[in-house]
DNA sequence: CATGAATGAGACTTCATTCAT
DNA sequence: CATGAATGAAGTCTCATTCAT
C-alpha cells in the first residue's frame, strides 16, 4: 500500500518533472529561434524526452506554446500583485510592482520576446481567448494602480494606456539591448534612469 | 522610333507593376497572416502571377521580405530628414520629427508590423546588414538630436540610451496594440500624451 | 533482458533492412534510369517507404548516391583483395583477381554504370574525396599486380594503365551488350576469350 | 531583285549561323557542366540568342543533344570511311582507322564526354534509333573490318563481339581518364600501346 | 524570325504528428 | 506512460517551354 502511494507520487512527480522541462526546453528555444524555427524534436531533445512524448502532454506545437505561457506568467504576475497588495500608497505600489517587473524581466528576458513576438506567431493564439484575456487584465492591473494614483491626485491626470506601452516598451528594448550585448551594462542603473523620467514627466 | 521607345515604356511600366504588384501583395498577406504563414503562392495569387514569377523579381522569400521592407522605408525615413533638416531648435525638430513618424505609421500601418514583427521571423534578416544599418542609423539620428538638446541645456543630461529605448519601445508597443486591437484609436493623440511626458520627464 | 536484447536486435535488423532496401531500391532505380531522372519518389516507392523516410536515412539525394556507392563497392572490393592475398605468383593472382572481378560484375551489373557513369551526374560526388580515393586505390591496386608481373619478367613491360583500361573497358562494355540482349550470351565464355587475347597480348 | 536576294542569303547565312551558334554552345556548356546542369539559358546566353530562339531551331532540350551529336559525329564518321576506304589489306585499314579516331578525339575532346556519359543523360536518346544506329554501324564497321581479316587468315579466329568491347571499351575510358586528368597524357602514345597488344593478342 | 517575361508542373526536402512496440 | 521510426502533406524553388509582342 505504502509502496503503491509512493510509486503513483513518483509517477506524479516525474510527469510533473516531464511536463515542466518540455516547457522549459520549449520557452528556451522559441526565445532563441523563433516558433516557427523550433522544432519539436529541438525540444524534445533539450528536454530529454522523445518526440513523442510531447504530445502526451500537449495537442499540439501551438498548444505548447500556449501552456508555456501560462506556465511563465500566472503564477509569477499573481506572486508580484500579492506582495505589492498591502502597500496602501498607490504610487509606492506602482513603483514596487514596477521595481517587480524589472526584476522578474531581468532574471526572466525570454518572457518579453514571447509576450512581443512569440506568441503572435503561433496560428492558434489568436483563438485562444484566455491568454489574451489574461495578458490584458495583467497590463490593466498596472493601468488601475496608475488611475488610483491620478485619482488621489498624486500624479497628473495621465492617458495610463501610454503609461504601460513606455513601461513594457522600454523593458524590452533594454532588454533586448542588454541581450544583444552580452550584459554589458547594469540593469538598475538604466532603470533608475528611467524611473526618474518617468516620475518627473507623471509628476504635478 | 517612337514606337521602339513606347515598347520599352510600356515594357518597364510592365515590369515595374508587376514587381511592384508582388511587393504589395506580400505585404498585405504577410501583414495578415504572418511571415511564416504566408505561402509563396498564396502571395502570387493575389498578385495575379504565377508562382514562378515571383522569382524573377526576388531572388527567394527572406529576399522579397527584405526588399518589401526597404520598398516600404527608405524613401519615407530619407524624406522625412529632409523635411526637418531646417529647424533650428533641436528639441522642435525633434517634435516634427515625432509627428512625422506618427502620422507616417498612421497612414502605413502595415509597417508597423513589419518592424516590429515580421522582420524578426525572416532567417535572411539578421544576416541583412543594410536593413539592420538603416534602422539603427534612423534610431540614431533621433539620439543625435537629443545629445545637441542636452549640449544646448534644452533639456537635462540624461542618458540618450534610456531615451531611445522610451521612444522606440513605446511606438512598438503603442502601434502594436494599435494593429491588435484593429487601429481602435487615434495614434495622434497618444503620442501627444507620450510627447508631453517625455517633455516633463526631461525638462530642467 | 533477454527481450529487451531481442527487441534491439530487431531494431537494427530492422534500421538496417530499411537503410539497405532504400540503398538497394535507389541503385535499381538510379542505374536504370539515371541519377538525373530518378525522383527520391520513385525510390521510395520501389523501397516500401515513405518518401519522408529516405531522409530518415540519408541526408541527400546526393548522399544516398555516394552512400549506395559505397555499399555497392567496399566491402567486395576489400573481400577480393583479401581472396588473392596468399598467391605467390602475380600472374596467377592477376588472373584469379580477374576472374573475381567479372564475377563480381556479372552479379552486380549495376556497379558497372555506377562507377563509370551515375557517380560523375552527382554534383556532390566531386567534393567527396573518400570515394574518389577508393576508386583509385582499387585500379592501382590492379597496376600494382602488372606492375609486379613485369618486374618479375613474366609479362611485357607495358604500360599498366592501358591494361586497366582495357580491362575496365571491356568489362563494361560486354555487360552493357549482356544487359540490353537480356543476358543472351555466356559472360564466363566471352571473358574467356578476353582474357586470352590479354594473355597473348602481354606474354614475351 | 538582287537585293532581295542577296537578303535571303544573309537570312540563310544568319540562319545557319544561329543554329550552328547553339550548336556549338551546347555542346561546350553540356560538355562541361553535363546534361541536366545545363541549362537552356545558359546555352542562349553563350550563343547570343535568346532563350525562345532555342526553339525554334530545336524542338527540345533531347532535340538539341542529339542534333548536336549528329553535327559533332556524323560527318566525321563518314569522312574517316572514306579516307582509308582505298587501302586493300584490312589490317592496315583498321590500323589506318584507329589512328584516325584517335586524331580526332585528340581535336575533339567533347566528343568524347558526349558519347560517353552526356548523351547517356538524355531521356530522348534511348527511343532515338538513329543515333544508336549510327554507332551501332560505325562499331559494325570495325567488326567487319577485323572478320575479313580472320578470313583472310591474318589474325586468329577471334569472337569479334569481343574485339569491339574491347577496343570501344578501352577507348572510353581512356579518354575518360585523359578528360578527368585534364588531358595530361598523350592519346597517341595510349593508342601505340593498345595496338600493340591488341596486335599480339589477336596474331597467329 | 527573334525575343524574354511568364508560366506551372514537378522536384527535393522538412517536420508536426502518429502509432506499434 | 514512453519511445522514436515512420509518415506524408505541404512548401520553396527550378527551369523547360510557350506566346504575345
Amino acid at each position: 500500500m505504502e509502496k503503491s502511494l509512493k510509486s503513483i507520487a513518483e509517477l506524479n512527480k516525474k510527469q510533473f518533472s516531464k511536463r515542466q522541462a518540455i516547457i522549459k526546453a520549449g520557452i528556451e528555444i522559441i526565445t532563441e529561434k523563433g516558433f516557427h524555427c523550433t522544432k519539436i524534436s529541438d525540444i524534445a531533445r533539450k528536454a530529454n524526452v522523445a518526440d513523442g512524448t510531447v504530445y502526451l502532454y500537449f495537442k499540439s506545437k501551438d498548444d505548447l506554446m500556449i501552456k508555456s505561457f501560462d506556465y511563465l506568467m500566472t503564477a509569477k504576475l499573481q506572486s508580484m500583485k500579492e506582495m505589492v497588495r498591502d502597500i496602501e500608497n498607490p504610487l509606492e505600489r506602482l513603483q514596487k510592482f514596477f521595481a517587480l517587473h524589472v526584476k522578474m524581466f531581468s532574471s526572466n528576458p525570454h518572457i518579453v520576446r514571447y509576450i512581443t513576438i512569440e506568441l503572435y506567431q503561433c496560428p492558434e493564439f489568436s483563438k485562444e481567448k484566455e491568454i489574451r484575456t489574461m495578458l490584458h487584465e495583467h497590463f490593466n492591473y498596472i493601468k488601475q494602480l496608475y488611475d488610483e494614483a491620478i485619482e488621489q491626485k498624486l500624479i497628473k491626470p495621465i492617458n495610463t494606456k501610454v503609461l504601460i506601452h513606455i513601461i513594457i516598451g522600454h523593458t524590452e528594448q533594454m532588454l533586448r539591448e542588454w541581450i544583444h550585448s552580452d550584459r554589458s551594462f547594469s540593469l538598475a542603473e538604466r532603470a533608475e534612469d528611467f524611473a526618474e523620467i518617468l516620475r518627473y514627466g507623471t509628476r504635478f
